[in-house]
Formats: C-alpha cells, structure tokens, sequence
RNA sequence: GCCCCCGUAGCCCAACUGGCAGCAGGCAAUGGCCUCAAAAACCAUACAGUGUGGGUUCGAAUCCCACCGGGGGCACCA
C-alpha cells in the first residue's frame, strides 16, 4: 500500500463512490488490521529474552502496562457487552503509545472451567475442543474490533504451556511455609532446619531426630501453604464438587448452578490465604482502586480485634472470642456451636436441679436433647436459621473468671464453628442476638454500658454504642477491674490487661477470610503436580516434570447426584484413569508406585497469576524472567505497589478473582521470584452494557430488534401491544446484539466509537442500536471534510486556518488529551465532534491542515483504521499513526483573548462584561462597578461585598 | 435489617468539584433544503431548572440533614 493508492468505494447511483460507508468502512478496517499484523505494529519489545528488542526498547519511553480481565472463551461468543473495557483499555494504550509510551496490551483466555464441561457434557465433544473452538471465534471477534494487542502475547490458561507454571507455582505453595515473625513466606527447607537444629520445638517436644519420616512429614506438612486438611467443606452433590466459600451464596447454595450446598467433613487441598489476611487487608491502601472495591475485600477479609477468654468448666476450660470483653461482667451463659468438641465431654448424665424447663427442649436428657437439636440444625436452611433463635441447654456450667458465677451453657446454631472459636460469651445486654436468645430462654439481662438518655431502655433492646461502663462490678469484688465510668475502649483495654495478668484469656485478632478451598472434583481443570506414596501422604512431584498434563478420558463427566443427597460422596472423573493415576516413579528412593492426585485445581488458579505472564509469555524456562517482571511491574519508586498500570474488569469479581491474584502474588514476592508487592495497581471497573427485552400478553420474549416504539412508552411486535423489561442482554431474554452486526452494519470505528461515546466507562447504560448512527454520522462528517467523496481525492489545503477556529483547536487539543488521560472518552469524542462541526464550516475550500492534521491524530485512538486511511490518503504520510505524537495544545490559545464575565448582582445575573484575559483582580473589579446597568443597580450606593472569582464570575453584595 | 453508589430535557449524557445549567456531544422529535416521491446527506428549531422537602452560602446540580426512587454489596462473623 502507498499513498499515491486511492481507496475505492463501492459507488452506487445514488451515493458518491468516495462516501464513508459500511462498505468502505470494513475495506478499510480488513485492510489495517492486516497491516498492522504483517508490519507487526503492535509487538512490544521486553528487555530480555525471546521477544526482547534492544533497538526498539531504546526508542519507545517509559512503559506502560494495560490489562483487561481476560475472558471466558464461552460458545455463545462476545455480545456488545463485553467488548467496553476492552475497548477502553485499547484507546487508552494506543494513546499512550503515541506519547512514546512502550505499551503492554495483549489477551488472554480464561479457559478452564465448569462451563465447556458442562456443555461438553451436552454434546459429547472434548472440553478441549470446544474450547480452542471458542477462542478461535473470541479471537476473530476482537480482531475484527482492531484492538491492537500483541499478538505474540496472547494464551490460554488450557496451554500445556501456561499451566505448566500454574503447577509450578502450586508447587512452590506447597514447598512454602509462612513465618508470622518475618511475616513473609519462606521455604519449607528452612523450617524443617528450625526443626532439625532444635531452634523450633517438635509439636510433643520430643527431639526431631527421634521421630520417623513420617511423622517428621505430618509436622511439616501441617505448614505448607498448600496443605491437604479434613475439614468442613461445601459439598455439593449436584455439580458433583466441593466449592470454596466464596463460591457458596447466602442461603447455601452454589453460586453456579443454585445447587444445594452441604457441610461435609472431607480430605481437601486448602491453600493458606489466612496467613496473609493482616497484609492482604493493610496493602489495599498502596492501590489506585475504587473505595466500593477495597471496601467489599476489608470486609471480606473481617479482620476484628478482641480477646480470648477462657471459662472454667468441668471438661476443660471453655475458650471464646469476643470484640466486646468490656462486657464481661454481663455475661450471664455461654454459647457454643452444636459441633463444639467439648459438648459432648460436658453433657451430664441427668438435667440438673432448678432449671427453667424451657431449656430442655422438652428432653428428659441433655444426651438426648443435644442429640436432637444437632441433627434438627444440620436440617435447617442458614435461611431458617436467622428466622428464631433456637438452641437448648447442654446440662452443664461455666465459671465466670471474675465472678466465680456459674453459668450455663447452650448449643445454638447462630453459633459458628468456623469462626473465632466457635464459642461465645453471650451478653444479652449488649448484643442484639444474645438479647434474643435470652428473651426466648429466660435468662438473666444485665446492661454493663449506660445506653444515652433517648435509648428507648423500656421497651428493651441491646445497646450496642458507645457509653460509660455500669455494673462492672455491680458490687464490689475481689481483685476483679472496676471499669465503672470508662468508656468502651478504655474498658476493653483495662479488661484485657486484666485478663492476661490473671491468666483468662489474651489479647486476639480473628478474621472472617478462611483458607481457601482448592479441590474440585472436576475434569476440566489443572491436575496437581502431587503424588501419594505408601503412606497416603502428598509428595511433589519435581519440577522438571511439568506440566502434569490431563489425561484422555472416554468420559470426563464429573460424577453428579441427587441435588438434595447430603450423603453422597465426590468421586473425580480423573480417578476413572486408572492407567494414570497408578505410576511408577524414582523420587529419589528408587522407583515406586504411587498414586496420583485426582482432584484438579479451581478455575481461579489460572487467572491468579496471569499478569505475570503477558510480560513473557514463550518464556520456556521460567514462568516470567526476572528482568521483564521488573520492567512490566516493577515499583518504579519507594513505597509503590508496583503491578500492572490499568486493570479494568467488571465489579463482580470484587472479591474472589482480585483476592486469590492479590495472595498469589504476595507469596511470590516473599519468594523473591517479583519485586511487585501487589498484581494490579490502578483498577476500574467499567459499567454494564443493558439491554432492553420485550414480553408479549403471556410473557413470553420477542425478538427485540422486531420490537416498534408506537408512541413513547408503548411498544408493539408484529402489530400486538408487548411490555418492556430492562436488564442483562441474553440468548434467553432475545434481545443480544453482536459486536460483529454492528461491524456489519456501521464498521468497527463506529462501533468503537458509540461505545465510547455513551457515557462515563464505570456507568452502566442501557444499549440503543439506532443511536449508533450519530457516531457513524460523526465518522462520516470528517471523512467528507478531508476526502473528496466524488473523486477521492485529499480535501487538505495548506492554507492556514482563521484565528477563531485556531483557538478551538488548542482548546479542544488541551481538554481532548486531559479527558484521555482519565479515561472520559465520552468527552473527548464530544470535543472532537464540536471540532468537525467547526470545521465542516470553515472548510468549503477544503481543510487546513492545521486543523485536520490534530483532529486525525486526537481521533486515531478511538477510531484507528479511519485514522491511519486519512492520516496516509488525506494527509499523506506514509507510516502509520500508531506511533505519530498525539498533539499538544499552545497554552497561549488555549487561554483565549478575553474572558466574558456574568456579573450577579445579590444572587442574580444582571449583566455580562468582557475584559482582556489577562486583566487582574483589581481591573475585572472596576470593569464590573462600572458597567452601565451595575451602576444603576447600585445607584451610587457602596457594594457591601464585591466577589471576583477569576476566570468565573463576579458577585456583588448590595 | 445494615453499608455503598446513583437520580440533570422524551432518552444516553456535559457542566473544569461551590461560580452563567446545555454554541459539550449524540439519539429521538419538528421544520427546511434536495426529490416526481422517498431514503441518505445537509441546514435549522424547540424541549429541562437538576427526584422531593429543608439547611449552609453573596452564590448549590455540586456541601449538610430527612424522605422518595433505582442499582449493588453484606446479612447471626461474637
């Protein structure tokens, strides 16, 4: 292609042969998109390595790494949804590329997971396969947008190669432990040292060498951040998988699906996330995020200070949390989970004397009451278990550490085992629930914080404020704290230090973050890099054996079950294999038999690390060299968080994506393999894109695009009178539209430029296909103001443009590249409209270049194929725009010669005056006392007050 | 129940964070120009006083309080 090359138009009777049409515009477009492959406009240089450039890396400035929140390739394809942040992201990278930014831009695929099962379930083909058919479709849709990624960089986290290095960081999980004093991550060679050389003491104190292999090995093992655990995991025998909690809804069903979750006690793979709760909820305040964000992680992670405090009881002391042990003195019973371990060593033979027979349940045993409320709450939905507060007495009593009282104790399901310690001090007076369950069971109520004068305290609620403390004691006892009169956290405080010069209880922090359940009992995912040996324990597998790769299975179907069978058991499609997973192997001792893991890995794991993989993506020998890392994510200064630059996703992956990316990284930092403390520094999230969906007089959904607007707010298909609905764009609700139609029908430009122009990226907005043609129409203008439709031919003229027109083009230049930089391209595209209109005006004779020129260069980040067609057939350049300056504003013009000032007189515009732009304070001043109909107003009088905001306007007080 | 975000022309959105609400922009509407007629393109026009009610201020879409409407998150986390 050459300059001298006109495009041709398809030329109709009716059109000029040169018009910007759909046909012209997709030419055009198939023909950029191919050159910017073949000249490989968008490969990015790395320092080091197989995609390193020295040359290149020396021309190109600082760099700049630009992420999207990678896809799920699903087999529905991409609805003009999708597409926004993506976009976004690629307007933005293409104009910091034409600031001399070196630009990082690529994308990858998200490819394992429960969806191509499920539908590989449905048509009996591989999940691999239509898989890799998915993303060959995704790919041809994105490409057709022009984004310009680096191709060389793309992946899918289903490559052999890619999760080679998800194994591989597993394995470094595996073989970490976390050392609370260094607060880092270390590896697990170093703790068995502490253990060897006697620095750390054995669990039982018995010296290391004395124990076997064994048992040297459960000590260990009991470190990892990897670890197999029996625990209570989400069972959910309807996808067949145990889900993390994260995946779990409110009311204990599965988030995919909307399964029935069960609690079942189960030998799982758990990763060690807790360990990292303090640094996951303290480094959120490094990041560019929004709050909303941020806010929704603290709270999941639920980091809450307090006390433990230990209850004597005739089985052993009692340990609860609580946030509150202030109000110790009002606790009047105890409380534990119905799973408690120590319930069943505290149940006694008979009910005691004098007990309130509501406490019962109506049992003539504790035995046999425990027994059936524990089987009566594993029934109950968490639904119904917010509803009352149930529970019943387990017979027996706890002392009070301060009082000596003795008091009972309960089973209650609003009592968790997972968290604190499963057990609580309940204090009625100061805690709603507690107060509930004390009205229902007629306990004892005691306030030990005086509620303000407006408590409502007759009709009776916990007070759960600020105030002085009461009752504490309420009569004097021995040696116990007096907190009377302290306020809360002074009591809390006093009460702490009380309880560990005692020896009840110290100072705690608990979370609400658990550690992550990693197991799924699924086909399409990552196996584990683990073996089991002789003694069913893990051993991993070396290093030089990645990637495990999955094995062909006839049936990959993951074994499913009754919905509602709490009693039924995962059974993995990968022990199926049997050839697999029974292998020979020399670790070192020889070759031995042994078992393979048949569990494969969450779909998180892939997108957990993959930021770390763009900067290097064929890199064969590690997963990211140490030099890319450092130059792609590397903190450029003290204090930063370093990661990746711009990071844009939707808000639904808020917490668990952006939570397991954060904790993944962490540990590879501690592990010194990145000098990034944090994966994604600046985060946004871009709105949805909603559509509207019509159902006809039986609800029933019609094709949305057949749906006519009789009159506002009455809709009509095929004549009869339909409703409308607003929310999702989806198959079911027949109202998805394609980004590849509106490709068909307007062009990508177009499309780029609709998307863009509809409103702030984090709005969500409803979509309204007819209102693309205003950015079409916009395209269309400032193609007639540079090209001759009739010949073809350059409409720029090298005259200069007048003075007026000159001064908008610096003003829009100056507010067009502030708006880029903050990514409000909506204002940008506005500008930059105003500016055609301005010069559809002026250029009857054709466009100045100086005005044509900017306008092509400020339109080639949102519009590029029409862009790099002006920029050669119009403005004659040869090489493309991508790499061009993006124009900067003379701030003289942006200024303006004179400023026009509205003058208010008490509150109300009277007058407007002109003054020269660079008149001062004390001029604007006098311009506006005396102006004519000022004067007037003031009729001789003295202003009291004369307001001169510069630039704005003047306000004068009479 | 608790927390967060958002309410500006018929619609999507601007308004440089307290300073003239729209010659920011677009869709739709109306009129005009073309045309035998229409479409496309082009030109022009009108449309709200900022969800409601108070308050602070010389001045409020913007800050504060209450309420209404929409969206999202959390929900026995001791």
């Amino acid at each position: 292609m050459t300059s001298e090359t006109v495009t041709p138009g398809p030329g109709t009777t009716d059109t000029p042969p040169y018009r910007y049409t759909a046909e012209l515009a997709n030419q055009i477009e198939a023909r950029w998109q191919d050159w910017w492959e073949q000249n490989e406009t968008f490969h990015t240089p790395n320092p080091v390595g197989p995609l390193a450039d020295p040359e290149k890396l020396r021309q190109r400035g600082e760099k700049l790494f630009v992420q999207d929140m990678f896809p799920y390739p699903s087999g529905a394809g991409l609805h003009v949804g999708h597409p926004l942040g993506y976009i976004a992201t690629d307007c933005y990278g293409r104009f910091q590329r034409m600031n001399g930014r070196n630009v990082l831009h690529a994308m990858g695929f998200d490819a394992f997971g429960l969806p191509a099962e499920q539908y590989a379930i449905q048509t009996g083909e591989h999940p691999r396969k239509i898989t890799y058919e998915n993303i060959a479709k995704f790919k041809r849709q994105l490409r057709r947008l022009g984004l310009a990624h680096d191709p060389r960089r793309s992946f899918a986290t289903t490559d052999p190669d890619f999760y080679r290095w998800t194994q591989w960081i597993f394995l470094k999980l595996f073989n970490s432990w976390y050392d609370p004093q260094a607060q880092k991550a270390r590896p697990i060679e170093e703790l068995i040292e502490e253990y060897a050389s006697g620095q750390r003491a054995t669990p039982d104190g018995r010296p290391w060498e004395e124990l076997d292999e064994v048992e040297r090995r459960r000590i260990i093992n009991d470190h990892r951040l990897a670890y197999v655990s029996e625990a209570p995991v989400n069972w959910c025998p309807g996808l067949g998988t145990v889900l993390a909690n994260e995946e779990v809804t409110a009311d204990g069903r599965s988030e995919r699906g909307n399964f029935p979750v069960f609690t079942k006690k189960l030998t799982q793979w758990m990763l060690r996330i807790t360990a990292y709760g303090d640094r996951l909820l303290e480094d959120l305040d490094l990041l560019d995020w929004p709050e909303a964000v941020k806010t929704m992680q603290r709270n999941w992670i639920g980091r809450s200070e307090g006390a433990y405090i230990n209850f004597a009881t005739p089985a052993g002391p009692l340990r609860v949390f609580t946030t509150r042990p202030d109000t110790l003195y009002g606790a009047t019973y105890m409380v534990t989970a119905p799973e408690h371990p120590l319930v069943d060593k505290l149940i006694p033979e008979a009910w005691p004397e004098g007990i309130k027979p509501i406490w019962t349940g109506g049992y003539a045993s504790p035995k046999e009451a425990v027994a059936a409320y524990r089987k009566q709450a594993a029934a109950k939905s968490d639904v119904e278990r917010q509803t009352d507060k149930t529970g019943v007495f387990v017979g027996a009593y706890a002392t009070h550490p301060i009082t000596g009282a003795q008091i009972p104790i309960f089973i209650a399901d609003y009592v968790l085992m997972s968290y604190g310690t499963g057990a609580i001090m309940a204090v009625p007076g100061q805690d709603e629930r507690d107060w509930e369950f004390a009205e229902v069971f007629d306990l004892p109520i005691v306030r030990t914080v005086q509620p303000p004068e407006d408590f409502d305290v007759d009709n009776g609620k916990a007070y759960t404020g600020d105030g002085p403390a009461i009752n504490s004691p309420a009569t004097p006892v021995e040696n116990g704290p007096d907190l009377n009169g302290l306020k809360v956290e002074e009591a809390k405080k006093a009460m702490i230090d009380w309880l560990v010069a005692n020896g009840h209880g110290e100072r705690a922090v608990t979370y609400r973050l658990r550690d992550w359940l990693f197991s799924r009992q699924r086909y399409w995912g990552e196996p584990f890099p683990i073996v089991y040996d002789e003694h069913g324990l893990p051993v991993a597998l070396p290093e030089e054996m990645l990637p495990i790769e999955l094995p062909e299975l006839e049936d990959f179907r993951p074994k499913t079950f009754d919905p509602e069978d709490s009693e039924s058991n995962p059974e993995p499609p990968l022990s199926r294999a049997t050839d697999w997973v029974e292998v020979t192997l020399d670790l070192g001792d020889g070759p031995k038999t042994y078992r393979r893991d048949t569990n494969t890995m969450p779909n998180w794991a892939g997108s957990s690390w993959y930021e770390l993989r763009y900067p290097d993506p064929t890199n064969s020998e590690r997963f990211c060299d140490p030099a890319n890392e450092a130059y792609w994510l590397g903190p450029r200064k003290e204090g930063e968080s370093g990661g990746v630059d711009l990071y844009v996703g939707g808000m639904e992956h808020a917490v668990l994506h952006l939570l397991y990316a954060r904790f993944w990284h962490k540990v590879l930092y501690d592990l010194g393999y990145v000098t990034s403390k944090e994966p994604f520094h600046k985060l946004i999230n871009q709105g949805y894109i909603q559509a509207y969906a019509y159902t006809d007089s039986r609800g029933a959904y019609v094709p949305a695009e057949e749906v006519v607007e009789e009159a506002p707010g009455v809709y009509t298909w095929k004549g009869q009178p339909v409703k409308r609905e607003y929310g999702k764009m989806g198959k079911s609700l027949k109202n998805v539209v394609t980004p590849d139609e509106m490709c068909q029908t307007y062009g990508a430009d177009t499309f780029r430029v609709y998307e863009m122009s509809m409103g702030p990226l984090e709005v969500s907005r409803p979509w309204e296909t007819r209102a693309v043609v205003g950015s079409f129409r916009f395209l269309q203008r400032v193609w007639r103001n540079l090209v001759d439709e009739y010949t073809g031919k350059s409409r720029v003229v090298d005259t200069p443009a007048d003075e007026e027109t000159r001064r908008l083009l610096h003003r829009v230049i100056d507010a067009v590249r502030r708006d880029m930089e903050t990514l409000r391209f909506n204002t940008a595209i506005a500008k930059m409209i105003e500016l055609n209109n301005r010069l559809t005006q002026i250029a009857t004779d054709g466009a100045p270049r100086e005005v044509a020129e900017p306008l092509v260069l400020m339109l080639a980040p949102i519009a590029p194929h029409i862009a790099e067609e002006l920029w050669r057939v119009a403005l004659g350049h040869e090489d493309t725009v991508a790499y061009a300056p993006f124009p900067v504003a003379d701030p003289e013009l942006v200024k303006g010669e004179s400023v026009t000032y509205p003058v208010q007189v008490n509150g109300k515009v009277r007058t407007r005056i002109e003054v020269p732009a660079d008149a001062d304070e004390a001029a604007v001043r006098q311009a506006a006392l005396t102006e004519e109909k000022v004067a007037a107003l003031l009729d001789g009088r003295e202003p009291r007050k004369v307001i001169v905001v510069p630039g704005r306007m003047i306000s004068i007080v009479v």
